[in-house]
This record gives C-alpha cells, sequence and structure tokens, in this order.
DNA sequence: GCTCCTGTTGTTGTGTACATCGAGTGACGT
DNA sequence: ACGTCACTCGATGTACACAACAACAGGAGC
C-alpha cells in the first residue's frame, strides 16, 4: 500500500494542481504579476508544459480565492482593490488577528521558536542589503508562521486567504515608493522582535495584539502615504 | 450600449455558471445532496443541458468552498465533517456573528424589516405544518437576510461560506431525527422574534449577541443529541 | 473632420474524444 | 477455503478543435 493517505488528500493530478495553484499563488503575491497584469492561459499552459484545461482549473480557484478575475473575449486579469475595499478587509484582518490569540492558540514548539529566530535574522540582514522580493517573502513567511499557531482550522484558512489578498496591495504602495522601504524594513524587524518576546514566556494573546496592531499601523501608513 | 456593468461581473457565460453555482449548492445545502453522496459529472451537464466542461467548471468552485471533493477514478463526494471540525468552525461562526454587531452594521430599511416579519411569519406557520425542507430553506433565509445588515463585504462572504459548510450538517441531525424538529421549529420562531425586536429599536449589536447566542446553543443541543 | 459600420484578431468559453486512475470481480494457484 | 493477480469498468483528468465574444483598426458615408 503505497498510499498512506486514506483520506485521498493527495494523488498525481491533485499535485500538479496544487504545485501549479502555489507558484502563480507567489508570482501574484510576491507582485511578479503586478495587479491589472493581464495574463494568458495558453501562454501560462505552454510555460508548464500542460495544456489549457488544467491550467483553467487552476486560474479559476485562484479568481475563487479573488486573485484573478476572467471575463470572456478580454482576458484573465490580476485583481485591483479600492482603497475602500482594503480598508474592510484590513478592519477584519484586526478582528481575526486578536481571535486567533484568544480563540485556540498553541503555543510554539522550540523548533517554531528556532523558525522565528531565523526569520529575524532574516529580517535583520534585510536592513543592510534591500532587496523588495526578498522582504515580500520573509513578511509572507512570518505570517504564515504565525498562522501556525492557531488551531482553528477555518480560522487559519480565512486568515491566509486575506492575507493573499490584501498584502500584495500594500507590498504595491512599498514598491512604487509611497512608502519608505528603508523605514519599512526597521519596522517589520521591530515587530518581529517584539512578537518573539511575547512568544519566547508562552503569552499567545499578546503576541496577537502586537500582530493586530502593526496589521493596523501599516494599512494607516499607507493611507497616509496615499492621500 | 445594453450594458450598464462597466466592471464586467456578468455576461452570458457567468450568468450560466452562476446559475448552476447556486442551484447546485442550494441542493447540497437543502440536503437534496446528503453528505457522502457521490454525484456524476456526466449525468449532472445532461441534466442542465451542458457540456461536461462548465459543469466540472461549476463543481470545481463547489470544491474549493468545501461543498464538494473529487478524486480521480473515484468520484465527486458531498463532504461531510465530523464533530470536531463542526465545532471549530461554530466556534469561529460565533465570533463572526458578534463581529457583524460590532464592525459595519447597518441599520435595517423599512423593507428589509418587512422582509423579517414575513420570515417570522413563515416559522410561525411551520410550527403548524412541519416541512423540513422548508425549515432549511427559512433559516437559510433568515441568515442572508441578517448577512446583508453587514456593510463588510469580506466578512459577509466568510459568514455566507461558513454558513453553507455547516449548517447542513446540522440540518442532518434534524433530518435524523437526533434533534425534535417541532421542539427546533418553535426555537427558531423564538428566535427571530426576539432579533426582529432588537431591530426594530435599531440595536444591532444586541441582534447580534442574540444571533451568537442561538448559534452557540443550536451546536450544543446537537452535540447533546449525538452523545 | 467625424461617425458609424464592418472585418479582423485574439481572448476566454464549450464540446468531445481520449488518457489515467482506482475499485470491484472473477479466475487462478496454493 | 483463502489470498493473489489480472482484467474490466466507470469515474475524473487531459488534450485539442471549435464557438462565442469583445476590442481594435480601417474605410465608407455624411
Amino acid at each position: 500500500m503505497p498510499s498512506p493517505d486514506p483520506n485521498t488528500n493527495s494523488g498525481p493530478a491533485r499535485d500538479r494542481f496544487d504545485a501549479l495553484h502555489q507558484e502563480l499563488r507567489d508570482r501574484i503575491c510576491l507582485l511578479d504579476y503586478a495587479p491589472g497584469t493581464r495574463l494568458s492561459e495558453t501562454v501560462l499552459a505552454e510555460e508548464f508544459g500542460v495544456s489549457r484545461t488544467p491550467m483553467r482549473r487552476v486560474l479559476a480557484r485562484l479568481e475563487a480565492e479573488g486573485l484573478l478575475h476572467s471575463v470572456q473575449g478580454v482576458g484573465t486579469f490580476v485583481t485591483d482593490a479600492t482603497i475602500d475595499e482594503l480598508e474592510q478587509v484590513y478592519r477584519l484582518r484586526m478582528e481575526l488577528a486578536e481571535l486567533s490569540g484568544r480563540l485556540a492558540p498553541m503555543r510554539p514548539t522550540p523548533d517554531q521558536l528556532d523558525g522565528f529566530r531565523q526569520i529575524s535574522n532574516r529580517a535583520k540582514a534585510l536592513i543592510d542589503t534591500p532587496d523588495p522580493r526578498a522582504f515580500a517573502r520573509l513578511i509572507m513567511d512570518f505570517f504564515l508562521a504565525l498562522l501556525a499557531l492557531t488551531d482553528n482550522a477555518p480560522l487559519r484558512e480565512i486568515s491566509e486567504r486575506l492575507y493573499f489578498q490584501t498584502t500584495r496591495i500594500w507590498l504595491t504602495s512599498l514598491f512604487d515608493s509611497v512608502l519608505d522601504a528603508q523605514r519599512e524594513y526597521e519596522i517589520f524587524n521591530r515587530e518581529v522582535e517584539d512578537i518573539l518576546v511575547a512568544l519566547e514566556i508562552g503569552d499567545m494573546q499578546a503576541a496577537a495584539h502586537i500582530q493586530r496592531a502593526h496589521i493596523s499601523m501599516s494599512f494607516t501608513r499607507m493611507q497616509q502615504g496615499t492621500s
């Protein structure tokens, strides 16, 4: 019996799907495909060596997740968001962050704590050698690592989805120099340090509240830079 | 110019997709397709007079929403949920219900209030002439009407999605006589009345807290009936 | 010069045949 | 009698050809 998974959450076809899905999602969220970019099913299918059919399935999933939008005869576009839509999501994300610390918090394992320390080191390194794309990847890793400390699976999925929908828009402001990149690096480094302190003493609610505060402030800074 | 929608959220193909999507979602959530049921892409496609391709697109969306699960060589199945998974979602839904009243509440318009009174009347009628499927439809209409009072679009989508994922499982307990149907009708009637009182004086937070209490109690009753 | 119409082109949507996979069945060997 | 293996069958997954649709360019008409 080579399949140790009785629930059949894997399989050849599903693995291919997941690989394509994650790759395209990363490209969108790391701004390789900026908001408004038009994608072609054909060229994407050729790039990954599959036909349009499975590629369309992946694109349809990304559309369900709010990252793409297809219209017949025109094309499939990477979604954008107005400042008002963004504010709604950020308000919600703030509440969900607090929920993560209150509903089903899990104290980090030693391995997980090491992971956070590595993230902190990467953040410090970024201050000296700026790299926007590495920064995008880093804040994603940090968010996902924090999310892993929540035992509520639906809450994890929802928070993750909202993160992918909004942070790339926020990063756009950073890439376009609406926000000061160097300053953001330092702020993030401080955030990681502060949350790490809370995690090390096992105060998950404190960590959640710090995260909530930074979600709020990052949006406020973007608002002020835009106006 | 016959198209008054510049955002292109409609269109011939998209309309067909939405129609199929809503119809199948209703069948799943009204227990026409009970959890565990195996569906056939071919027969569904034939029933609606389309080919497998657009039908598969709809099924893929429902899979993304957690209502279906397809595995190659076996079939597509209506998802079920263990009591533990259900508890996680219910805990989350309780918090989101409170959020609806706190984050972006909108006082109901006179038309919306009339809608709630009609729902109340339907609930009263159901007590005398029981009808499980009509009850399923009624509580769905009530939930969606309450959701319409929240101005936060992402919160609406998320709450709706969690509702569709879980309430059908709860209804299963009702259909299988784990819960007393007559008693549930009366409890629901009371819930609608109580929330209506809060809505009429414009106290949205009170309405949200009543809803939260009923979400909690309905799950508790199911737990007690199952054990 | 401007408007409208029409053909062209490229896109996503649909239909259909085939590939791939897994469960069930039956014969075979032990 | 029981386990094993090969086969069959129906399911979902994939590839490709075509239809439907929208934007664009170019020219006729005013």
